[in-house]
DNA sequence: TCTGGGGTCCTAGGACCC
DNA sequence: TCTGGGGTCCTAGGACCC
């Protein structure tokens, strides 16, 4: 047990967020399956209400999929500006509680009782009415885990879903984990999940058992840190509210897109839309990168890092231009999806000065940040 | 059944330099 | 004539997460 694993995090997990949200603001939707989503004809599925995963609808899914399986749900196209309405209410709860608040997404936050709460007892208490005011002040419901450390605070949150709590004490973790399928781990995807099987270890037993030079040979630095999380040992420190390292945009289009000018203004509007986002936060990039995806999904992105910081719209867009135009390997098949990125931000002067400004009532948290 | 959009992090290989 | 060793920077692709 290391010194960090005395911690006590909480991770909060909103209930099918999405689809609640939208049965709270109509409640023709309550007690009815409903899917939040791209209605396009390539759309997949972001939140399916309980109602719709009874039907075996989920996450991630092809919307065309998800008509078939629950031909009478109801689907809605996500409304982001509202669902961070209600974000930021429950974060400013927990803010409430503890400065030492970690946010994943819309619907999931860490955050540290460790020091408001000497021991696990006293955690649970906090948690528990951090939920509870979490309900009566949004009207709707989360889950919660409570653990010695992120990785354990997130599946706790995941094991009881929805309206869930579980704490996860150091002396239950052995109890807990050995049964999982090794794919529950945080960082286990499909890819990893298969490899691992292919060795034996299909259970989270089975890889704390597997010899760690046997997991270290297979799978590299990954394979240690694997083995940390099946012993329920997880060292990551509560993340700062950090900065974005890239800004991108990108689109999937209904139909392929074949004729080579439509292809360029395409590309010309997400460089646009990037520059305008970097512009609005007083970022310059360094890197400026385009993706392609090609009818038969094979995706090819390029880049190229400048000398110097830019944001100028005009100057995106030829790089984004070149980059097509001289290391995409265009076929006549078309694209189906278009992305422009840009990378290696740093801080435009004109915010500089003004952190500078704000120096003296603010140099500490600037300093963090 | 036919596969979103926004991100993060890791790896591997090549160019280049001393 | 057959080929060092290390470090850094850069690029492309891929796994993964929500």
């Amino acid at each position: 047990v290391t010194v960090l694993d005395t911690r006590r995090i909480a991770h909060l997990d909103m209930d099918a967020f999405f689809a609640a949200v939208e049965q709270l603001d109509d409640p023709a939707l309550r007690g009815k399956p409903v899917i939040v989503g791209g209605l396009g004809p390539r759309g997949v599925v972001a939140t399916a209400s309980y109602e719709a995963r009874t039907c075996g609808v989920g996450s991630a899914m092809p919307m065309a999929v998800a008509r078939r399986l629950c031909p009478h749900g109801n689907y809605l196209r996500p409304r982001f500006a509202r669902y961070k309405e209600i974000s930021d209410r429950v974060r400013s709860i927990l803010r409430s509680i503890t400065p030492m608040v970690e946010t994943i997404s819309l619907d999931e936050a860490f955050f540290d009782l460790s020091t408001r709460c000497p021991t696990f007892d006293l955690a649970e208490e906090t948690a528990r009415a951090v939920k509870t005011r979490v309900r009566v002040e949004t009207d709707l419901t989360c889950s919660v885990g409570l653990g010695p450390n992120r990785f354990l605070a997130k599946l706790g949150s995941e094991l009881d879903k929805p309206d869930g709590f579980c704490v996860i004490l150091p002396e239950g973790v052995r109890e807990v984990l050995d049964p999982l399928p090794v794919g529950r781990i945080w960082g286990v995807g499909q890819v990893t999940e298969r490899r691992l099987q292919g060795l034996g270890i299909l259970r989270v037993r089975d890889l704390r058992l597997t010899p760690a030079n046997l997991l270290e040979r297979e799978l590299g630095s990954m394979g240690r840190r694997l083995q940390q999380l099946a012993r329920g040992e997880d060292d990551t420190p509560m993340g700062r509210e950090a900065a974005a390292r890239s800004i991108s945009r990108e689109v999937t289009y209904s139909h392929d897109l074949t004729d080579l000018l439509e292809i360029e203004a395409e590309v010309r509007k997400l460089a646009a839309h990037v520059a305008d986002q970097l512009q609005r936060e007083h970022l310059l990039c360094r890197t400026v990168r385009i993706k392609v995806r090609f009818p038969d999904f094979r995706t090819h992105t390029r880049q190229l890092r400048l000398g110097v910081g830019v944001d100028a719209a005009g100057l995106i867009e030829q790089l984004a231009i070149h980059l097509l135009h001289d290391r995409i390997p265009l076929r006549d098949t078309g694209v189906r999806l278009i992305g422009v990125g840009v990378a290696d931000l740093s801080v435009s002067s004109a915010r500089q000065l003004s952190l500078f400004g704000g120096e003296k009532s603010h140099g500490r948290s600037a300093a963090a940040a």
